[in-house]
DNA sequence: CATGATTGCGTAAACGATAACTCAGCCCAA
DNA sequence: TTGGGCTGAGTTATCGTTTACGCAATCATG
């Protein structure tokens, strides 16, 4: 049996079409708010028939329950905020695409921000994601220093951080083993028969140091020199600049009196611009010169020369790391950091094609 | 001067180290809630002196307004939703970047999720975000019927379709001029000499159905003959398999008695699909078949054949969606839907660089 | 000097939901 | 008959802000 609402009720659904609320189910059922909330959570406290009764009704009525009115009372917001540095990066989207995956079954949103590869815009962004009260954050992080994060932990809100790590961070952190990525990468080359191997390396990012320093070892587990010269850096200006700093970068390393016969990218498209630098210098590639890069980006086995690339798996970090995440805002009290670390995988194609040791 | 704080909130305060609220600060200044809040919105209201201090001691505290609360009482929740079939795909992806830098300084987060081009999921994503209340959706849709925009009306969220347009669906759109795609990839093959050119067209949307129409009506102007068999599809599952289906369509092609030579392609992951299997047939791009696509991805100028493509300027597509989006938010009563066409461009490239007419 | 407007701030009641109690009725054992 | 424990509801306060008023004090006006 129906009740009839209220004056002021009345005169509201009709101007605006209001979404339905627990009170307007209550009141047409002639139950009290409370009870409709209690069935709506599946609370032990409601008799069988009622709650049938009650739900049958509320799907009716299309019932969605506001979740600023459930936000403001339980400080849960089922949202998760993502930062990344550029989403039109091949291996960001992919991170984002399956972090997004992975916590759409469990109720949660997404909202993702793009920093630009500007600290101080991540610094913004970060502030703007806590302000809404996220309940976890996933930052892959443009920063220099690590003071944002201190600012998330005073919030106590759970965050874990993606491909760029921090050192003397205590902080959850997944992302691909970068030193293995080094030694993949540097190992295929010498097997591939080079010799005089050289590194393109990122900016001051753990990413790059790990690789570089993968690089060093392979170099030295092989007793291969480690000629001056042959590390050079794409600039600090981020990642963004990729493809015209390895363009540059190639090119010293092409003037070079010990000209190297193999190179290391930081990623894909650092190698795309060493290639375009090596064929336009009338080399051939993998012959003179043999290319490695790293996030095996799409289509790289459709370009100019199919490109020998390391592949992250992208998308198991994106889908550990949402993972983590959720763990973290279920878990009681604080929990001690976690790192983990996916296993990167060389794929071969042509543009190392050559000559066996 | 300060004023203590209750036992109550002072033992809140402690424990989980609570951000500051209205209320913490008005004690602190021993002012009422309300005046803060006025000062935070600048009304008129407050005296000047007693405003700089508000407004200092606010900084000092790093308040935050509460978005639950506000959102509760004003309904605006400051967030704007983007449903897109994948993130992935480099078109989308510059779309949901260009969207995401256009709001944000406008104070919106972005909630972004994928409908991994599955009609049932995207209707969910879709009711997610009409729960969460937010201010506008922006939506490249998978849809086959206009349900689901029926039931955002009837919310009286303003929404922007962006990309895909419906026909008999009064609502605002943002995309490219899809006809003038056509026209512009086709007439350029018939240009460079083409006479027997194919269409490899995409799955039943607007889109599709647009650079279809282009390329006949192209056809149609310079008197060429639609020749029966010479527009494929790559099949209804959507725009994912877009490179097997090229590949597919384009062995179909090859294996007809007329062939072609010279091939409109849905877009660019078609066209690969395309190169590959021209190429893989021991055939020449462009001397034997010349290839345009659609999009002008990231690196298609160094692909093994450089291609020529229309490029749909996705990043005004986003960032005219937003502002549009933005608009609506702002706007009091109906607005007339509007639709915006951004003007495609050709970039001409290697792939159909053959002996001109 | 009384009246009315203006300035500057405070009070109380929402917004929609949940948390923490309370409480009536019933059953059963002592 | 009394008391204790369930069961299945309802009451009331609260989350942090905003909205709509209320109301002194000051100022101008005739």
């Amino acid at each position: 049996m129906k009740h009839s609402s209220s004056g002021k009720d009345e005169e509201k659904k009709a101007r605006k079409s209001a979404p339905v609320r627990l009170k307007d189910i209550a009141r047409d059922m002639g139950l009290s708010t409370v009870t409709i909330s209690k069935v709506l959570r599946g609370h032990s406290d409601i008799g069988e028939e009622t709650r049938k009764r009650v739900l049958k009704r509320m799907k009716e009525m299309h019932y969605q329950p506001n979740f600023a009115a459930r936000a403001l009372i339980t400080g849960k917001t089922w949202t998760i905020g993502l930062v990344v540095p550029d989403l039109l990066h091949p291996f960001f989207a992919q991170v984002a695409k399956s972090i997004s995956a992975e916590i759409r079954g469990q109720g949660y949103c997404l909202m993702i921000t793009s920093s630009e590869e500007d600290p101080e815009l991540e610094q913004q962004e970060i502030d703007q994601l806590l302000a809404r009260r996220v309940d976890a954050l996933l930052i892959a992080s443009a920063q220099w220093t690590v003071e944002s994060f201190r600012r998330i932990e005073e919030r106590k809100i759970p965050y874990v951080l993606i491909d760029r790590k921090f050192a003397g961070l205590g902080a959850n952190f997944v992302g691909v083993d970068d030193e293995l990525v080094g030694i993949l990468a540097t190992n295929h080359l010498i097997e591939r028969g080079c010799r005089r191997i050289a590194h393109i390396r990122g900016p001051e990012t753990s990413t790059a140091l790990g690789r570089a320093e993968g690089y060093r070892r392979a170099l030295a587990e092989h007793s291969l020199p480690a000629i001056p010269g042959h590390i050079l850096s794409i600039g600090s200006s981020g990642d963004d600049r990729g493809e015209p700093g390895g363009f540059e970068a190639t090119r010293k390393l092409l003037a070079f009196k010990a000209r190297p016969d193999g190179i290391f990218c930081f990623n894909d498209p650092v190698a795309l611009g060493a290639m375009r630098a090596i064929l336009g210098a009338g080399l051939r590639i993998p012959q003179d010169i043999a290319v490695v890069g790293c996030g095996n980006v799409l289509y790289s086995d459709f370009l100019r020369v199919p490109l020998t690339s390391v592949d992250q798996d992208s998308s198991a970090i994106g889908k550990r790391a949402a993972a983590l995440a959720l763990s973290l805002v279920g878990a009681k009290g604080t929990v001690r950091p976690k790192t983990e670390l996916v296993v990167p995988r060389l794929i071969v194609r042509e543009s190392t094609l050559r000559n066996q040791k």
